[in-house]
DNA sequence: GTTAGCAGCGTTTTT
DNA sequence: CGCTGCTAAC
């Protein structure tokens, strides 16, 4: 901006015209609606954007950005936009990369407000007592670390379970109280210890050198607070700051934007009050008002035109979102068809939801009468807790119907992951302790709690680290026994290997390899007969894969705890099964939403622990469920579900009630042809009644005043399309791989033998699982399991 | 020190 | 029901 011409000047203070923008190679600006193009040019000030579910809010995000960069009013590291999640973070580099015809790889400040946080720290982390290759705990990390603290403190943690406390100091920390700010009216937390605590563990992560996630945050607005020169060097430095999901942003968040967009005041933040389903972790939508107050003279743009569902689907939403109080308000529209009404569908049990599902999935990507096919990439079941996940996995194992389920255990969770990962923290810095606590006795070492409590002593009293600790037990004799030699062995491997990172230019792949090989863990996981072992070599094999990403270990290990998502993009068609929570931001033809239950959504706790509020926002994870489909809208309950193994009657969910009804298309559940749900039940003979025992419940499920409404407006359509009979194939070309008494392995089940063979569905009797039918194609012969390479 | 077997407990959602 | 953590035996 230095060098000024007058041409420049000019277009810094009008905004070009869209045709004189176009001419100049801005192609964006050409097919954004009225409301976006005003978000996209109005680049100097607070600007607050409202923008409703599939309203082009991406669109108009990345759009504005590639109008900085185009129009010369920013360069590419002068931008800050912050998003909540990895996938955002990346979609929106894809994009904005499109927008202006070259990667956007030099955007070094767009990603989340976590990743942004540990690069900023990594910077400055000496101002808050750390080195710069601080290691980044995660929850579980977390709670080890509580539960010794606790154990120390002598609290019977059976009565104050460390989980407790890592909540709390998770709340704490998105309200960005730093222990010495907790309020005196929290001091009653977790047995009047708490903020005694939280303070030891604090002081303990820093000797380890060490942050949680929350501290990501917390320690960046301490360095902003504490060094005015630092914060006004990042003032400067991020010129604009545009933040996604605004809604979801905790106060230490906001903080940390407030701070650096003060100055210049250019800060754009997007977000749909409607859409906040984050209250339980922090997120406050008053943060929305607050922006208001604190940025004076904002602008505020609402997108309300809606790009994604069609009209039934769009007023299904906007209907029961209604009954929420205190809304911002919008009001969304749509210029496209009607479409199929949202289709609600009751069910017996959970099981026959499941099967149901399975089937419609099915029906619908051959294609209805009703509807053009639909890919599996394009269907997707959202489900609001995710224990809901296992009945469909179990179904679709069993028919054979390719799913994936997004957001289980993240890849970086998994005990083999973190394993590995502890073996390579040591190698790069053999300090580590938390990393040495982890693997020196995985595998087993002969090294148990009481030689392990006896290295803490030694570490305590010589002020070292455990490393070093056990070189000096083993050195003077202090360990004796079968574990010491194991111990010497272990130490002189860490050794070699941190002696080889030290090598400039080393291969980081090999190196990770013979760790791995060296220290015995994968030997581990392949003489481990259990049928998760496969799985985890599995998974060891794509982090050394993940590897290659990178130049050395060190620049893996400082990114990967917070890169390793694990939505992995694979090609093969499937059927997605997730979270609401994890839906957000996604878009599918085709949705199903079952488990519409009161208790289960809204959950009970949800409305116990927050009252009208945590309805309200259960409501809104409603209100996002449905407006994620583009399309085809399937709500369902089940009249019965098996929770811990008990089973227990449930009413449809209040929701239900609040959807308007011409919206909405009752369908009438399989195996009631002729009966039908008028007479309070009366011909509810579904299979498997029997097995339940409570049925006084049924009857009461369909009288809801909402159902019954619901009925009467019921089309005559029984089904979006008349099920097929399904006939079983006898193809002798599929069969021969197995034959009765076989023994076989699969993925999920581990091993077992055929019992019978139908077509290509074989029974199986799995020793772990039990009789489960299955698809020839999922299971393997036995032996060729035990051989599936690393 | 390790392992098997049992008791007791719990499931909301996540960077 | 399935997992975790504890106890009792190897």
């Amino acid at each position: 901006m230095s060098s000024t011409s007058d041409a420049e000047a000019f277009e810094a203070a009008v905004p070009l015209s869209q045709r004189a923008l176009a001419a100049r190679g801005a192609p964006y600006l050409a097919d954004l609606n009225p409301a976006q193009r005003e978000a996209v040019e109005a680049l100097d000030g607070p600007v607050r954007m409202l923008a409703g579910a599939g309203t082009g809010k991406t669109k108009a995000l990345t759009a504005r950005i590639a109008h900085l960069l185009v129009t010369g009013r920013a360069r590419p590291n002068e931008i800050l936009a912050v998003t909540f999640t990895n996938k955002a973070a990346r979609e929106m580099k894809d994009r904005v990369g499109r927008l202006i015809g070259q990667a956007a790889e030099g955007m070094p400040w767009m990603g989340t407000f976590h990743s942004i946080g540990v690069k900023l720290l990594r910077r400055h982390a000496e101002l808050v007592g750390l080195k710069s290759n601080f290691t980044i705990l995660d929850t579980d990390d977390q709670v080890r670390l509580l539960r010794q603290l606790i154990l120390a403190e002598n609290i019977d943690e059976k009565r104050w379970p460390p989980r407790m406390l890592a909540g709390l100091i998770d709340n704490w920390k998105n309200r960005a109280w730093t222990p010495d700010k907790v309020p005196s009216a929290e001091a009653s937390a977790f047995n009047f210890r708490g903020t005694e605590i939280y303070a030891a563990y604090q002081e303990r992560l820093r000797t380890l050198n060490a942050v949680d996630f929350g501290d990501l945050l917390l320690h960046c607005l301490t360095i902003f607070r504490g060094h005015g020169d630092v914060l006004e060097q990042y003032q400067r430095w991020f010129r604009f700051i545009l933040v996604d999901e605004y809604q979801d942003t905790n106060v230490a968040q906001y903080l940390w934007l407030r701070l650096l967009a003060q100055a210049h005041r250019n800060i754009c933040c997007v977000g749909d009050d409607d859409q906040s389903i984050y209250g339980w972790r922090g997120a406050e939508v008053g943060n929305i008002l607050r922006f208001e107050k604190d940025f004076p003279g904002a602008r505020v743009i609402r997108l309300e035109q809606n790009y994604r569902s069609t009209g039934h689907i769009l007023a299904a939403a906007s209907g029961l979102i209604a009954a929420n109080a205190g809304r911002l308000g919008k009001t969304l529209w749509t210029a496209g068809a009607a479409g199929e009404k949202v289709r609600l569908i009751g069910h017996w049990d959970g099981e026959e939801e499941a099967r149901w599902i399975g089937e419609e999935v099915e029906a619908i990507q051959r294609g209805t009468r009703h509807m053009e096919p639909v890919s599996l990439n394009g269907q997707a079941i959202l489900v609001r807790a995710s224990h809901q996940m296992r009945a469909f996995e179990d179904r679709f194992l069993s028919i054979g119907l390719p799913y994936r389920v997004i957001g289980g255990p993240r890849f970086y969770e998994r005990q083999e992951i973190r394993d590995a990962m502890a073996y390579l923290r040591l190698a790069v810095s053999p300090d580590d302790d938390l990393a040495f606590e982890r693997v020196v006795n995985v595998p087993k070492r002969g090294l148990g709690e009481k030689a392990q409590a006896g290295l803490a002593r030694i570490a305590r009293e010589n002020g070292s680290t455990l490393l070093d600790a056990a070189r000096a037990a083993v050195a003077t004799g202090r360990l004796t026994g079968k574990g010491a030699g194991q111990l010497r062995q272990f130490c002189e491997a860490v050794d070699r290997w941190h002696r080889e990172t030290l090598v400039p230019g080393y291969d980081h792949i090999r190196l990770a390899e013979a760790i791995l090989e060296e220290s015995g863990y994968t030997g581990m996981w392949q003489e481990d007969k259990t049928p998760e072992a496969p799985g985890r070599l599995e998974n060891l094999k794509e982090l050394i894969e993940a590897l290659e990403g990178f130049d050395n270990l060190q620049g893996f290990l400082e990114h990967v705890s917070l890169i390793m998502d694990n939505d992995s993009e694979d090609a093969e068609e499937k059927v997605t099964i997730m979270t609401l929570h994890a839906a957000k931001g996604l878009e599918f033809p085709v949705v199903f939403l079952p488990g519409w239950e009161d208790g289960l959504f809204p959950s009970q706790r949800s409305m116990d622990e927050s009252g009208l509020s945590g309805l309200e926002e259960e409501r809104r994870l409603a209100y996002v469920g449905i407006t994620r489909a583009e399309r085809l809208c399937t709500i369902s309950f089940a009249g019965n579900r098996r929770v811990y193994g008990q089973w227990q009657s449930a009413l449809p969910s209040r929701f239900i009630d609040e959807l308007p009804a011409a919206d909405v298309e009752v369908l009438t559940p399989p195996g009631l042809y002729g009966g039908g749900f008028g007479a309070a039940g009366a011909g509810f003979a579904a299979p498997g009644a029997s097995t339940i025992e409570d049925r006084a419940s049924r009857a009461d499920v369909y009288n809801s005043p909402g159902w019954q409404r619901m009925q009467r407006n019921a089309g005559s359509r029984p089904l979006s399309q008349p099920r097929e009979a399904r006939h079983v194939v006898i193809d002798l070309d599929a069969v021969p791989a197995f034959a009765e008494g076989d023994r076989v392995f699969h993925r999920k089940f581990g091993y077992g033998t055929v019992e019978a063979i139908e077509g290509d569905k074989l029974e199986v009797s799995f020793d772990k699982a039990g009789v489960k039918h299955v698809v020839a194609g999922f299971v393997v012969a036995a032996e060729a399991a035990d051989d599936i390479p690393f």
